[in-house]
DNA sequence: CTTTAATATCATCATATGCTGATATGATTA
DNA sequence: TAATCATATCAGCATATGATGATATTAAAG
């Protein structure tokens, strides 16, 4: 039988992971609409700094975000394409079970 | 300022966190196949009963699954067509960054 | 070179999670 | 109705997580 860490479905329930936390998706949503610097995305997502420095940290050794350096700020940036996408689709699931998903008693952040 | 609970990242949030289990991974990626029985899914994951049941219930809360009896037996299936779309996709993305998301200690089920 | 601005790291705490083992429910057949 | 099969629920434990506050690092400016 094939067991669960063999099927790359570890690999996958990491990157949903990335995705499973509201202020993650916070500053991936705001990185769609262009690159933003740390001081940006802390005033956008009203997060606290080291908070943000965290969340990109993981975002960035996933690979889910990119960064490059100018001047003395850094600017993140979508590491694909497709993470963008992966968002949309999930806007429009949502559209059609958000109401089970509002009243699931599950899978809250901590 | 619009707080992260205010605009669905929440929900958003809840989606991907369903989806963000190798376990529950597993029961979705054997659901894609076609409708299962729920001692098929525990033979096809070598998950323990309680264990699918548990996983199952949650997925079906949130609107992942659905389910209906047939006979002594319940099957399920998935919910809405988009969430083996969101899958698929999520594979795609994996393409790219599974080696940044393979060393990234972080986004491990417990 | 010193000061200051921008970002990163760290220890700590509270919380939600997933798994197991045992048990309860529910439906079918004898 | 009793016995059995299929599924669901429950309490308890171990673990990883996310937030905070304090501090360290790095780079530009004076």
């Amino acid at each position: 039988m094939l067991t669960i860490t063999d099927t790359g479905l570890a690999l996958k329930a990491k990157l949903f992971r990335g995705l499973a936390d509201p202020s993650r998706l916070a500053l991936l949503e705001a990185l769609r609409e262009g690159p933003q610097t740390v001081t940006a995305l802390v005033e956008t997502t009203g997060l606290s700094q080291p908070n943000v420095s965290n969340h990109l940290r993981c975002l960035l050794d996933c690979g889910l975000v990119q960064r490059s350096r100018q001047g003395r700020f850094v600017v993140y940036r979508l590491g694909d394409e497709r993470i963008a996408k992966l968002l949309q689709l999930a806007e429009q699931v949502l559209a059609d079970v958000a109401r089970g998903m509002y009243h699931c008693t599950r899978y809250n952040a901590p």
